[in-house]
DNA sequence: AGTTGTCACTCGAAAGTTTAGAGTGCTAGA
DNA sequence: TCTAGCACTCTAAACTTTCGAGTGACAACT
């Protein structure tokens, strides 16, 4: 624990760097605290060999360092009070029942990506509340086969198939017709095990090729499962910031977002708000990503927003947390 | 018509800037030509006053105007050979049996990138070969319906409706099982026009609230026709051209990539291969884009690969044309 | 013991200078 | 019509200068 004047130079300095972008010298945070710039000089000496500020260059001034953010998101932070004009903005989003349900996180990470100019991702895939609903087979040309998968939240799920020139649609129609009878009702992270012991002993025994129809079908309810769907808003915002105005940097960022692994570094499995500061997320020492997860109606997933290191963490915590407890309703 | 020496020295020059991306001077294509550089300078001192060269600066080497890469392409470009590895990569996604015939396209066009180091986009959608299979109602939780529409080739889609708590679900399913009857092997296209004149009269008599229907099915339909697929390959590829090596550039073209509006430049509507160089095309004045639309199974739409100016014309052409020749075996 | 004023010192960013080399236009002669 | 040669221009890179913001250290003060 820092003494309390360390305290308060640390959070004026990061939020002092939060605002600027520029290395905070001492004289511009004495006054402030009613001390000399000397004394604060020696604070922030102090600081640096604690490892929470660091220097650009020998004699400049004094950027935060991640275990710097760290602590100040751990303990000095406090929460910004929204704008009157910014709670009106989702609250009307909130309000608003001629949207899609699943449209409502959309169009409030909007609003937050147009008010905090970070950039937003939301990952969400079907919930498990969902319930399979029906399943449909039809037959194309030549032994194609469509089958849709539909809940009862309204997920539909659809994958073209190749069967088996020696399996007749006949026999496509009774397993059809035994998954309607027996898995309506089922989770749908169940299905897939369900199938697996309750389905494939039946359809052994009077659907010939049943490997093949078996197989089929569980990659359809193994793709609905784990089947997610990625959509950013703002992607270019946080390239805005000055930390990204160098080509490399910009490109950088951008392959990653554009790369598939991404998933990895933007879902959040726990509930709560997190904050991954620069090494502390896998995607990018740059950037800071705060996320958290969403569930509304039929679906959930995580919502991050990604920002500079030099984030505004305590506005996107707030409205995250604005989101959190007005989504529900 | 230019003399065949002034053509020699605008190709010499496109071809070598094509490759350096730095000014040509009279002196590095003087050997080629069999004269000295005082007389490719006279040359291209005249080539500049047709507009078809231009100076960085009073004495820097050439390099090609918009016009003088259209003149390059439409006179002098020669056709160039692909490599017989290259042919294979592309031969064996046409042979691979196992792949979905909708993942050609892109399979193909992640080879293009990778070989070229462009970016290509993908604009696809429904063919009008597609005939309306099936039309399929599901009610869900209050109120809202799930209407699927799938055709003859394999291709989904579904959406959410939102009905008036007066309508039965008996009335939707008369409405349903009448489109079924009637609109089934009708082409995507023309089943709105069909559902107007065909079924409304029909509904009309015996389903009380059927403006309300007739319109829920009327949107499903029509956004079915207009549904746009778009997908980028190697989208970071093109950021790796020298020409884009400064911040602003790429910012600028990224944020044109995600904006919506991008479907317009995108879209070619006439067969065969078309080059848009710099202004020529609306995305952007420092790219050329080179489209062609392609047919194949249930699908349809435009290839673009989006390039510097300084492209390399002659082997983009020569592989379009290489995929629109095998494309339909 | 903690705080302050002072001063020599460091460094970066911006502006200016120098230099080398690539390339030009022009002109006179083949 | 082409070529050789020359004076000239301009850029890019390297180097220098200057300015100011900021520091650390230390002695003096409370």
């Amino acid at each position: 624990m820092l003494g309390e004047r360390l305290e308060q130079v640390l959070k004026l300095i990061v939020e002092e760097y939060i605002k600027n972008a520029k290395p905070v010298g001492s004289s511009s945070i004495c006054d402030v605290l009613n001390c000399s710039s000397a004394t604060v000089r020696n604070d922030m000496a102090e600081l640096e060999s604690f490892g929470l500020l660091e220097k650009t260059h020998i004699s400049s001034g004094r950027v935060p360092s991640e275990k710097g953010y760290r602590y100040y998101v751990d303990n000095l932070m406090e929460p910004k009070d929204m704008t009157g004009e910014e709670m009106l903005k989702l609250q009307q989003i909130f309000h608003n029942n001629s949207l899609q349900i699943s449209d409502v996180i959309n169009k409030s990470l909007e609003i937050i990506s147009e008010m905090t100019n970070y950039t937003s991702v939301i990952l969400g895939n079907a919930s498990k509340e969902n319930k399979l609903k029906q399943v449909e087979v039809l037959p194309l040309e030549n032994n194609n086969l469509i089958a849709i998968v539909i809940t009862d939240k309204g997920h539909v799920e659809h994958k073209n198939l190749f069967i088996d020139a020696s399996i007749s649609l006949d026999e496509v129609k009774r397993t059809t017709d035994l998954i309607n009878k027996l898995l309506i009702d089922t989770p749908i992270d169940e299905v897939s095990e369900k199938l697996e012991f309750e389905i494939k002993p039946i359809i052994g025994k009077y659907v010939r090729q049943h490997e093949a129809l078996y197989n089929a079908f569980y990659n359809v309810f193994n793709d609905f499962a784990n089947r997610n769907s990625m959509h950013f808003v703002g992607k270019t915002n946080i390239l805005n910031e000055p930390e990204f105005n160098n080509a490399e940097k910009i490109k950088s960022l951008i392959s990653k977002f554009e790369d598939s692994n991404i998933v990895n570094s933007i879902e959040e499995k726990e509930d709560g708000i997190h904050v991954y500061i620069g090494s502390e997320n896998s995607l990018d020492d740059d950037v800071t990503i705060i996320k958290t997860r969403y569930k509304i109606d039929g679906e959930e997933g995580t919502i991050a927003i990604v920002g500079p290191k030099r984030m505004q963490y305590d506005k996107v915590v707030s409205l995250l947390e604005f989101l959190n407890t007005n989504i529900d309703k």
